[in-house]
DNA sequence: CCTTTTCATTAACAAATGATAAAACAATCA
DNA sequence: TGATTGTTTTATCATTTGTTAATGAAAAGG
């Protein structure tokens, strides 16, 4: 159904045509515009997303009711809440579209049940998890500086592609700072 | 051999006798002393570690030469460096003690082979992986905050024993703040 | 026991950042 | 087009945090 998936599971893990199959069968395509949220509480266990075009993030409100940024998802990663499922602490982060968002999305359930069927398609969610507990650590290296010049610098260089096409409140917010502070740094940055 | 890492693996994953038997032959008792880097770069590709008594820190280097502390590890945990083998970009990370440390140390590979021959001890892996992912998301929830004020109580919360058993450098490095800063935002709280 | 080292606190000043408000700019829509 | 809304920048001031240096306390080692 999807060949843009495939593409995508295939950077990660070189699944053959077969199980690739059995997991199109499970596959559905959303899209969410602008703004919009589209895991709400009751909701997140259910499904693993393809980022087939558009930017997402993942966000928490504190309580001064803010929304705080933790992560954000370009297009052509896999936004798999894994880890929000199985843990209880994590109760309130929430996922917002940034710009139009088209996702294809995986039922959690039958996609476990594959990996019990599958060495192969185990091996694959495997390295989904592995992969996301690399970013995790790439980014917490990432933001390990001091000062938030330095990780905005840092910032630049993984998410090169992003300053320009999301809100800077939502990249203020990612780097642990206010949107105005960002914009005084960028202003010294450009010059 | 170990019961203690029979109950630490019991936490994570009610395993069968059966399948910690297997686990057992691959165990070795290591210890260090404060102060001591027990993970180099040529060896982290081979062990996996369960803390038994002591407290360590993940850290790396900055380009000013001070090491900035990642994570902390306390007693009765796995500390796993399963993100750190399957990754090119993170290559500096080292391990230290922080405290004098007793692990029990498990060969990668040979838990692996481990892994490919038993269901249940594959489920272990994977719930490991996933607890991994799991203290990551919290700890980037925990330290969301825009002020330090904020995210040193919120450490406290999740690590209220640490404060006093290890050097407040390196909590302070954790919060992304000086130990100066530390000591001010101490004595503001306990006011 | 003394010395040395490490760590925690404090003070004074400089630098960075947050809060608030205002203005410029861009995007959307009737 | 004009109005509206949201975003980014800028300015001012207050607060927080970093830097440097000094001091004291505790731990480590001879």
């Amino acid at each position: 159904m999807n060949n843009i998936v495939k593409n995508i599971i295939h950077q990660i893990f070189p699944i053959s045509d077969q199980s690739f199959l059995e997991i199109d069968k499970l596959l559905e395509i959303e899209s969410y515009s602008k703004g919009e949220t589209f895991i709400s509480k009751n909701k997140r266990d259910e499904k693993e997303y393809f980022v087939i075009s558009g930017i997402c993030k993942s966000y928490l409100i504190n309580p001064d009711g803010d929304e705080v940024t933790i992560s954000l998802f370009a297009e052509n990663s896999i936004l798999s809440p894994q880890s929000i499922r199985t843990s209880n602490n994590i109760s309130n982060l929430n996922f917002k579209a940034l710009t139009k968002v088209e996702l294809v999305s995986m039922n959690a359930k039958e996609f476990e049940n594959l990996m019990i069927e599958s060495i192969e398609i185990r091996q694959f969610g495997s390295t989904v998890l592995q992969n996301e507990l690399i970013a995790k650590v790439e980014k917490e290296i990432g933001l390990a500086s001091l000062t938030a010049k330095e990780r905005l610098i840092e910032f630049r260089k993984t998410h090169h592609l992003l300053e320009n096409l999301i809100p800077h409140t939502d990249i203020a917010s990612y780097l642990g700072i206010t949107n105005i502070s960002l914009s005084r740094l960028r202003k010294e940055l450009s010059r």
